[in-house]
DNA sequence: AACGACAAGGGTATTTTCCCCCTTTTTTTA
DNA sequence: TAAAAAAAGGGGGAAAATACCCTTGTCGTT
């Protein structure tokens, strides 16, 4: 009998990574070793665990402590060899690509099909990684958005924050310390690259594309 | 060796609902007898077996083909006996209070711990409900909001959704066959009531309300 | 007759939006 | 490396829109 592939679990869903576990264990060829509730915990683990022989990590996205991405960041760093699938219960685009350049060889929703999740866990583990169509279909979306995207400078994703509130421009002025008249080129400027005509445009841009939170 | 408790799982995400019935069949005196991927099927099920002997439906909020808001109307009216717990992933506030006012008889987020869980099923069982602190906090917060909650009328609903674009309100004003002054005197209204001073804070009203979607 | 709601006008102060212009860095490029 | 070109901060002025206040008239209820 040869040895099963260990895996290891990272989900503040406790209800969830037990059931998952149930359900790796159902596969004969691979096992889950641990389970950890967030990105902190498993990161202490892995280093006081040198040498832990984990073949794939499955790494919720959305943690409390330290969620996907950061502990993504840190695996790059620190750990680039390890193999990691990340879970999320969305398909938020921003999240995918921040994961996937951060290093993951997979991404998976939580409603994934038992057989797909599977596949997803042998692939990565054999082929080394994993796309469904969804994430494919995103990372070729991105890359030809990339060359058309707006690209905001610092300043001005301030100036947008501060203009998604009642302030004036005169306040707004004076609360990032420049004159009004420069304010009025910002709003000029933004309102030209991201073709709109209205304050209130800016804020819905702002709104939609989560620079400012509601 | 007493009958086990007939549970139905009616959720959309394969992995989820598969994972929580091997869980469920990991508690000795409850079985899984049925899943269903969405309120459609399972209504259809209830249909055609009039006298089915289940105990429990843990039914998912977030369904494709009809959701649990949906399916809970239907239940209220047709089978206002049956015991349901709601499932979702988040707490969103008036989802909630949606399914708890059609009759559902707890709600629990799908990262509760199994031993919640499992309080959670035999409470609804043997005591006809189960909330936890979370939800039981909605309920009081919601009764204290009711009594000052602003209620708009349905032209100031309009009006708002209007405000949300780049529209001025004179054209506003044309497209709701108004006049401006009308219009004008809306804003003010609004302003008042809703304690802001621009148009901006309208905007950001209607966001955070949900007049208007993003 | 009184009242509140709705629609709308008059008038005005403030803010927003939109031009065109200037100077001083900073960055590119020839 | 010097010249050219952006980029960044600021200004004058004005039209348009927004915001505020106060008044009038018309309905339908009570």
């Amino acid at each position: 009998m040869k040895p099963k592939n260990k895996i290891i679990i990272v989900d503040d869903h406790m209800l969830f990574s037990q059931s998952l576990e149930l359900l790796i264990n159902s596969f004969k060829d691979f096992e889950v070793i641990n389970r950890f509730e967030n990105g902190k915990v498993f990161i202490s683990y892995l280093q006081e665990n040198i040498d832990s022989e984990v073949d794939l990590i499955l790494l919720d996205v959305n943690m409390p402590v330290l969620d996907g991405v950061s502990t993504m960041k840190w695996i790059k760093e620190n750990r680039p060899n390890l193999k990691v699938i990340a879970l999320s219960v969305n398909d938020d685009e921003e999240i995918i690509i921040k994961m996937l350049t951060n290093g993951a060889k997979g991404y998976l929703l939580k409603d994934t099909s038992p057989e797909i999740f599977r596949n997803g866990i042998v692939s990565v583990i054999e082929k080394g990684f994993f796309f469904t169509e969804l994430v494919s279909g995103m990372l070729v979306k991105k890359a030809n958005s990339d060359a058309t995207k707006v690209n905001l400078k610092d300043k001005e994703i301030i100036f947008i924050k501060h203009a998604c509130t009642e302030k004036t421009y005169k306040e707004i002025a004076s609360e990032m310390c420049l004159s009004p008249k420069t304010i009025d080129g910002y709003r000029e400027c933004l309102f030209d690259k991201l073709e709109i005509k209205t304050r209130i445009g800016l804020v819905l841009y702002a709104i939609k594309n989560k620079i400012v939170l509601v």
